[in-house]
DNA sequence: TCTGGGGTCCTAGGACCC
DNA sequence: TCTGGGGTCCTAGGACCC
């Protein structure tokens, strides 16, 4: 097996991302307490983690532990630009970016020495050129391994970097707190600390089924590796989305079926649209709850053909929704999502603009008379209505 | 004003097929 | 009539990450 000798491995984590683009957009937060999200912190800037607001804490709370904060709205729109802007700096370093999520990525830059210089030098790049380019700050971490690199990063934040050299991995490894270690949140923590365990030096020194018999079989081998710095994962491109999602939370305030029911509407009308906009179909649908108590329940149906049609997953989605309508009766509902999975590309469909400018216009007989038109009278074995701003097109699936 | 919205991966039991 | 084991798919839940 290849052993990767050098550490070439970037983690670029954004700070603090979205507070960061606010303070960047609104020069009067810079150097303030900056909050995004009004019922949960969403993302706090450095100037408010230092009052110990956090990610995914009440609002309630974060006001209390900083009365002065400024809270701000969220704007997607804004993250998705800078993202964009962002990840077009790492595409200029190296083609070969991982990205993991919105706002952080694993950079390959092995062999780019005689060209870019060292892994060290050209974090530095890096970093400045996102300060230029995306006016944002980030922080790098580089090492021989993904997970060393992120660990590196997670080490060295805000705004700065740190290269672990691979003759020191495991003194700096060693001495971390477990919860550095990808994978143990607050359970596995918890059965962790309660066992005594609280480094990952700790942890490197337990067996892998006494790990296994603590936290179950994958996650136990998976830290036993990670605690002996065993990681050969790769930097890999090109991963496509496993699943598209949407949720929306509903407040304590006890809604009507049919109240719910427009939010699941405009929950799969995003969906969809977002399905086919990225040109993938799926074939199994995720109804998600959440109830008054925090418990949650999930409602899963798995179709025939996989689809991106809006018309398709709303009536499967209605079809679990009202399989669950007794416990959602008896518990009271406060969040439902839904998702589509078993995601493929919709390679194959042919594509007909089809004469409809708005979705109260379509007529199956007249779309279906188009499509034998265009393709002769058999060609057509099965069709979905996909949705477009500027009409409407029929992909045609090979059965 | 208790707790948003987007995901990934793993486990375990039952159905079904060979 | 009684019998085994393996593999895959589906469903539901759980832990975790940003």
């Amino acid at each position: 097996m290849f052993v990767r000798r050098e550490a070439t491995i970037l983690h670029a984590d954004l700070d603090a991302f979205y507070a960061s683009v606010e303070q960047r957009d609104d020069p009067r937060l810079r150097g303030k307490p900056v909050i995004v999200g009004a019922g949960v912190v969403l993302a706090a800037s450095y100037e408010a983690k230092a009052y110990g607001i956090r990610t995914a804490m009440g609002g309630a709370q974060a006001r209390r532990l900083c009365p002065n904060a400024i809270v701000v709205p969220p704007r997607m729109s804004a993250y998705s630009d800078a993202s964009k802007a962002v990840f077009d700096v790492f595409e200029d370093t190296t083609p070969s970016v991982e990205g993991l999520s919105i706002d952080e990525a694993f950079l390959d830059v092995s062999g780019l020495r005689r060209v870019a210089g060292s892994p060290e030098a050209i974090a530095e790049r890096l970093r400045r050129d996102v300060r230029e380019r995306a006016g944002l700050p980030i922080t790098v971490g580089v090492a021989r391994t993904k997970f060393l690199a992120k660990v590196a990063s997670g080490v060295a934040k805000p705004d700065g970097l740190l290269v672990v050299p691979p003759d020191d991995e495991l003194a700096f490894l060693h001495p971390l707190a477990v919860e550095r270690l990808w994978g143990v949140g607050p359970i596995t923590s918890a059965k962790l600390r309660g066992l005594g365990i609280r480094t990952v030096g700790q942890v490197a020194r337990l067996s892998a089924p006494i790990l296994v018999s603590i936290v179950g079989r994958a996650a136990g081998l998976h830290l036993h590796a990670l605690a002996h710095n065993r990681d050969p994962r790769r930097v890999e491109t090109g991963k496509r989305r496993r699943s598209v999602g949407g949720q929306s939370a509903l407040g304590r305030r006890r809604r009507s079926p049919e109240d719910v029911d427009a939010v699941l509407v405009g929950l799969v009308d995003r969906v969809t649209r977002r399905l086919r906009k990225g040109k993938r179909i799926g074939r199994t649908v995720v109804v998600r709850f959440r109830f008054d108590d925090f418990t949650r329940a999930t409602r899963s149906h798995t179709l025939p053909d996989p689809t991106a049609a809006t018309l398709t997953i709303l009536a499967t989605a209605r079809m679990l929704f009202h399989a669950t309508l007794p416990v959602v009766r008896e518990k009271g509902l406060t969040l439902i999502g839904i998702a589509v999975t078993n995601l493929q590309d919709e390679d194959g469909a042919t594509q007909l603009l089809l004469p409809f400018e708005r979705r109260s216009e379509i007529d199956v007989d007249v779309a279906l008379d188009a499509i034998k038109g265009r393709f002769g009278s058999d060609a057509v074995t099965r069709g979905v209505l996909l949705g477009r701003k500027t009409g409407w097109t029929v992909p045609l699936l090979p059965e």
